[in-house]
DNA sequence: ATTTAACTAGTAATTATTGCTAATAGAAAC
DNA sequence: GTTTCTATTAGCAATAATTACTAGTTAAAT
């Protein structure tokens, strides 16, 4: 038996992944929102969350739920650092190789078993600094 | 001239400080208010989490509000990382010293200035593995 | 072309958290 | 100890992000 759900491409959720795949910003659903808006004027803000998440299940976006009363959402699902600043409270993404070993940190030190971490530096922005 | 504001520490901040110290388990503010009721029975959930903000602004806790439409708390001020279990959904405290060399290897390779991180690690604990 | 269940728009409901206000109570000064 | 001052509280209303619901729609398999 084949129990995965059929998952159907609709152009909501095609002008969805397509505006957060052509932005660097992090945005929340609400921004997001008021994009595909522009292209889809009677989208409803229900429909943007339901298919982030959906995105977000099948590994083709990421969330960013840290640290705040809301989401962002990254168009990029491959692990990598963030960087918050402090001033600007802009969301960077940072050009540094993924810390593998951080994982094989974990599993010599400890009972655990370590499959993925996430890392989120703090502190100012090169225009902020 | 001196700005900062005088906290006080009444009974029911006490109370809220003595339960956060006093577990492990990275309580939510509800489980807190549980917590505290028996003691202060009339305590409202609104002084839960004026104090929590509060208790944490000034560095006696750590809020851990990551992955979650809730935020936990955790009593230990000082940076440590957590550990998430795919499985019973607990987190755990690690028993590792801290990067510290995370935030200057940032600082070499590019043009942020890193001043502190967060790194929360996921996969199963001791006993799901 | 027909069929079917995943999906949508619109709206109501939920849930964690914050805001408001009159009353209370730490703690500093007397 | 008493007074004074203002941070804090209880109780409740308000917010804001997100999810649930429902009747109608549509992608895509047959």
């Amino acid at each position: 038996m084949n129990n995965k759900p059929k998952t159907r491409m609709t152009k909501q959720r095609k002008a969805i992944l397509r505006v957060l795949k052509n932005t660097t910003i992090h945005p929340t659903a609400d921004w997001i929102y008021e994009q595909v808006k522009k292209e889809i004027p009677n989208i409803s803000l229900g429909t943007i969350y339901r298919n982030l998440n959906v995105l977000a299940k099948n590994k083709d976006i990421m969330v960013l739920d840290y640290g705040s009363t809301y989401s962002r959402y990254d168009g990029n699902p491959e692990n990598h650092y963030h960087f918050h600043c402090k001033k600007c409270e802009q969301v960077f993404d940072l050009e540094l190789p993924c810390f593998h070993d951080l994982n094989e940190k974990v599993n010599e030190d400890t009972n655990f078993k370590a499959e993925n971490h996430r890392l989120e530096f703090y502190g100012f922005c090169p225009d902020c600094r």
